[in-house]
DNA sequence: TGTACATCAGTGAACGCGCGTTCACTGATGTAC
DNA sequence: TGTACATCAGTGAACGCGCGTTCACTGATGTAC
């Protein structure tokens, strides 16, 4: 008989040894799968090639479950934004391009973190940890924005924040719309990637930060 | 005995009479209550005060109830857009400000239309009337932004599909981070029309349709 | 090195629940004559 | 105006299913001595 799980995961006998590791993987393979809706704990228990009960020894319920993989997917896209900025490096604006495709290909790249993290309905004040996380990926933007921003005298400087906020709803909706949604309905005469850059760069210019709209 | 049905509708006898309408009234109901993913047909049913097998006769299974739900939602949106626009009346920027703000407005105010139409993964293929739908909405939109940009010399003209793809996305996702989500996760300066309008501005701004940002 | 014991992760059977869907039926409605 | 009949919307009971959750238990692990 063969020890290992249904999923992979590796049994070493009675005691599982990394069921929570191996739930939260499950539970990214389900919602990849069937969306954020089709995932339930005890098919991912099965996944485990565990019992149904067994996964209350790590998470309360569904939600928590769901919840620790949206964390996870927090930091991961936290981490993946910092590498895309780079610190600003070499050139602001070449780094701020790549922290708009950054965005758009955790979406596409990891589609079970993003659905967790937003296509679901997670009670966020039952888990603090969680809006910590998404500030922490906010943080990135955040920052950038500053440093963009602060090349401008002081007199025609836009709040950081705003800009922030925008590049981040612009760069949101884009994902939403164009990476995320059903192939059927996107009918893009460029690529989401090429979109997001051309709205960025316009948007900058008028604030005085890039030189003008240029194609990719 | 009170014929009425739990959700407030009439019931004429053994015939229903207007079950097909009751049935995506319930829907919209429990969607807003409880989420897309909330929502069943026998909740539905029951909503409606009939049977559980009575909404047979009328749609083939949820995701068809969830298909109509979302297409009506479609053609409400497009009105909706279509009056803030008003045919660029009185003056297409503060027409096109209009529009932004109507998108927003829906949002809010019609959570469940919103959810069945961009929170659900219904699958377009197999129903086409929303693709053409969903076209008819961002029309508004499309043709906005052919007005606007036909007012400057052809050389500095920008593609309109670009100008209304990038209002679009950043619509969406200020409606997707701002206005949908849980209001814990929210924490804006300002209100979500004027961060949605202040983007406008600048974007519109630096295509030389805009005289610059100006707070709302 | 060996033994006793505490800990606790995982078992597996059980429960009640609501769902989707089917199906023979019932009775309201409208129409033909 | 009345009668016979076709139509079909809605009934209600039934089914199998998978879920979440519980609980007394079992056995692996690690530690104290």
């Amino acid at each position: 008989m063969s020890w290992s799980g249904q999923g992979g995961f590796e049994r070493r006998g009675y005691h599982h040894g990394n069921l929570r590791e191996a739930l939260v993987e499950a539970a990214l393979a389900l919602i990849g799968e069937k969306g954020p809706a089709g995932f339930t704990i005890a098919e991912a228990a099965r996944l485990a090639g565990v019992s149904p009960g067994a996964p209350y020894r790590h998470f309360r319920d569904a939600e928590a479950l769901l919840a620790e993989v949206a964390l996870r997917g927090f930091d991961r896209f936290a981490a993946l934004l910092t590498a895309a900025w780079n610190n600003g490096q070499p050139e602001p604006i070449r780094a701020f391009e790549a922290l708009g495709r950054a965005y758009l290909a955790f979406a596409r790249e990891e589609p079970a973190y993003y659905a967790a993290m937003f296509e679901t309905r997670i009670a966020f004040d039952n888990h603090p940890g969680l809006l910590t996380a998404g500030d922490r990926a906010f943080a990135v933007l955040r920052e950038a924005a500053e440093r963009l921003t602060s090349r401008l005298p002081l007199g025609q400087r836009p709040p950081s924040l705003m800009v922030a906020l925008h590049v981040w709803a612009l760069s949101h909706g884009i994902a939403s719309l164009f990476v995320r949604a059903d192939p059927s309905r996107r009918k893009l005469p460029m690529t989401p990637e090429d979109l997001l850059e051309a709205g960025v760069l316009i948007y900058l210019q008028s604030l005085g930060l890039a030189g003008g709209p240029q194609s990719a």
